[in-house]
DNA sequence: TCCGCCTAGGTTTTT
DNA sequence: CCTAGGCGGA
């Protein structure tokens, strides 16, 4: 067993499998199979060494990764052993600690987890209590902030202690109010759950010493992508025993933005210095080609020297195609043309392709050029289920069946399907309950036994809500979350809701939506009935969208440079390559953010197993107005050899011109530009020259020399002569002649 | 209180 | 371009 289990390795990969004792830091380049590594170790552990699995924990970086780990250790060891094994990504397992352990911070485990839409319109509440301008003081800006002072474990109190500046005093206010709320609706936001974990940790060593006792092997992957709260829990669990397995590669390090510091695998060594600091250089996932102009672009970066020298034996493959469409629409169209092309040939299918981009927003424009093609997809994130209106309706009644106290789901459904509880009534009831000095859910309570200032009619359509919730809470309990749902639904009327709200039409398919959260709410159906609400509610907020990507279906898939991380495909599209976009317009000033985008396009990059096409467009629309594009510096610093220009498109469609003529709004927009200067302002549009039609790699079929493949094309005296690797040998062969057909 | 129209403003990236 | 929220009218 033991040689089953490493065989197939090469000697690092080995030493890093079988490196049990101490602290191990494995730098990891992309494709260097350090997800078979971690699998691998765990699996030896358990076989070989001996481990009990139920002492292992293994963090990964989507619940999607651990799934899988689960899946492969299932064969490897043994789905009892595989079960055994405790592995999840931080939130996820700090959700599931503190079901147990919250109660040290009295409170109770039936706490809610808010999303960023929450987190947003809870911050929206603070700035209103506190007399603050939205305009003056953007939600999601506070947000931010906050968000980095807990991912550095500044509490409020630090926070207010530290502020010597009127806007940073305003946030320390809020930051205050903000917990406040938390705490009155019985939620944790995302960071809260790490926090809160340290928090206990830090007051509670005999908690901390359980779960030191408990886990005596702990893993890390994408170590490079952990903040402050995510370094100090891994620093409490390794604990005195310091088996610490942390895996990363500083060079994919795209999370500054949480709070992630490069600085803590680059730190590991003096954390640690008996480490064992192990390098896993073999790619075997890419081409040389791909490899070489990926490697290019993070050399680009300069100043620091490079730990890691990537190197394959995959053969040099295909180059790197580049292409500049017209315009965003062009260059969707680009992208699927070519991976309708490359489907038809036989040699990849739908799922084998992925197309990358910097924000969510760019998967418009290609979702528009898919449509028409009939190219099946799937768009990972963008405009999520869970985060549509209907669906958040329905699940903030069952969020309020599992804990009422939520004021901000109460808030939203208090009038939801309308019921007569309008602002006044609403705001009339926040103030009875401050009054009384009760949450507003217990004021609800008091309505029938206490004199309360509203009219029959108010009064008696919130306890008709009461009644509901009441109900809800009892069945909560008994019934089979599905049933809960129908129960929801049918008692609300929320199809006659949708229907009347938003017509027949519209209604229908929010309707459906609806339907789709009950089908979602089967899969629970395994679990003891009283598990089934909290978990269904705690992986809607914590899985995403990545992790229920469907693996099975034939469809190419739409994904943002971020959420590829980790993932691989035959044939990688990288779109929107241009200034402002990559790096993002909003990271362009900092030299640091804009490594960080480099690294960015690194990552994207190394998805590609075999073509990768780097794709940029000459103007693009964004917010409705057409921008002249630049292409992104860091294809400068791809050297040329390693690149092949495709055919740069001329506006050829009068769709993509006309549509854009009368997008703008007031005075651009897609007006020319007047004077005779403007149009110099361009940069010029070289006609497009002859292009070869063959490129390296390319299987071709000849009358009599039968199948080839194609070592190089060039052009000579306008013809163009292609070089084809036969099964005998090596032929030249001239295009308009040979008739050569591609497979 | 409800409904519908209108306009202003918004897009990093994620758990 | 899209969307949420504001505002006027019933």
């Amino acid at each position: 067993m033991a040689e089953e289990l490493l065989s197939g390795l090469n000697p690092a990969q080995r030493r890093a499998v079988e490196a049990i004792d101490g602290p191990v830091l494995v730098l990891a380049g992309p494709g260097s199979g350090k997800t078979r590594v971690l699998t691998h170790r765990i699996a030896h552990m358990i076989r070989t060494v001996g481990v009990d699995p139920y002492r292992i924990l293994a963090v990964t970086f989507t619940n999607k990764a651990s799934r899988e780990m689960r899946e492969r250790l299932d064969i490897l060891v043994g789905p009892n052993d595989a079960r055994a094994l405790t592995a999840g990504t931080f939130h996820s397992l700090c959700a599931r600690f503190l079901r147990r352990e919250i109660v040290h911070l009295g409170r109770g485990r039936d706490f809610t987890i808010y999303d960023s839409d929450d987190q947003e319109r809870l911050m929206r509440r603070v700035l209103r209590e506190l007399n603050l301008d939205e305009k003056q003081n953007p939600p999601r800006a506070m947000l931010g902030r906050i968000s980095s002072a807990k991912n550095e474990l500044v509490s409020p109190d630090d926070f207010a202690r530290l502020s010597h500046t009127y806007a940073a005093e305003i946030t320390a206010r809020c930051y205050a109010h903000y917990q406040q709320l938390l705490h009155e609706s019985n939620a944790l936001d995302f960071d809260d759950l790490l926090v809160e974990m340290v928090h206990i940790f830090a007051q509670f060593p005999e908690v901390l010493e359980k779960y030191q006792k408990r886990y005596e092997y702990l893993l890390v992957d994408e170590y490079q992508d952990t903040n402050k709260v995510q370094y100090t829990l891994v620093q409490n669990l390794a604990g005195a025993r310091r088996n610490l397995f942390a895996v990363g590669d500083e060079d994919q390090s795209v999370y500054g933005f949480r709070g992630a510091d490069i600085r803590n695998i680059l730190r590991f060594e003096q954390d640690y210095p008996d480490a064992q600091v192990i390098m896993l250089e073999q790619n075997y996932r890419s081409t040389q080609a791909i490899l070489d102009a990926a490697q290019a672009v993070i050399a680009g970066g300069g100043k620091k020297k490079h730990l890691k020298k990537l190197w394959t034996q995959n053969g040099a493959g295909l180059q790197v195609s580049l292409h500049e469409g017209y315009d965003q629409s062009e260059e969707a169209k680009f992208v699927v043309d070519e991976i309708a092309r490359l489907v038809a040939s036989g040699d990849y299918r739908y799922r084998d392709c992925a197309v990358m981009y910097r924000i969510n927003a760019q998967s418009r424009a290609l979702e528009e050029a898919l449509i028409p093609r009939g190219v099946p997809y799937q768009i990972v994130g963008g405009p999520r289920f869970y985060e549509r209106k209907e669906i958040k309706d329905v699940l903030a009644y069952l969020h309020l069946a599992y804990n009422p106290y939520d004021r901000l789901r109460l808030g939203r459904v208090l009038n939801w399907p309308g019921r007569g509880i309008g602002e006044r009534s609403e705001s009339e009831l926040q103030r009875w309950a401050i009054e009384l000095g009760v949450p507003p859910f217990q004021a609800l309570r008091e309505l029938e036994d206490l004199p309360s200032p509203f009219s029959a009619r108010a009064k008696n359509a919130l306890l008709s809500f009461l009644a509901i919730i009441d109900e809800l809470i009892v069945a909560q309990s008994k019934l089979p979350l599905t049933e809960l749902i129908d129960m929801i639904l049918g008692r609300l009327e929320v199809r006659e809701t949708l229907v009347r709200e938003y017509g027949a039409e519209e209604g229908d398919d929010r309707w459906r939506n609806v339907q789709e959260l009950r089908n979602v709410a089967t899969e629970y159906s395994g679990l003891p009935i009283e598990a089934q609400l909290p978990t269904c509610l705690e992986e809607i907020a914590l899985v995403a969208e990545v992790d229920k990507m469907d693996g099975k279906a034939d469809a190419m898939t739409c994904i943002t440079l971020h959420q590829a991380k980790g993932l691989e495909y035959p044939v990688v599209f990288l779109v929107g390559l241009e200034e402002g976009l990559l790096p993002h317009s909003r990271s362009s000033d900092d030299p640091e953010k804009v490594e960080e985008e480099r690294r960015l396009l690194y990552v994207g990059m190394t998805r590609a197993r075999q073509r990768l096409y780097l794709c940029h467009a000459f103007r693009r629309l964004s917010f409705g107005r057409v921008n002249i594009s630049t292409r992104t510096r860091f294809l400068a610093d791809i050297p040329a050899a390693l690149l092949k220009q495709t055919k740069k498109r001329a506006p050829t469609t009068a769709s993509s011109q006309t549509n854009n003529m009368f997008t703008g709004r007031g005075g651009y927009g897609g007006a020319p530009p007047r004077g005779p200067t403007a149009t110099k302002d361009l940069p010029p549009r070289p006609v497009a020259p002859a292009e070869v039609s063959f490129f390296i790699g390319q299987p071709v079929c000849h009358a009599t020399f039968g199948e080839g493949v194609v070592m190089g094309s060039r052009l000579v005296d306008g013809d163009e002569e292609v070089m084809v690797s036969f099964a005998d040998k090596q032929r030249k062969l001239l295009a308009s002649f040979a008739r050569l057909e591609k497979l």
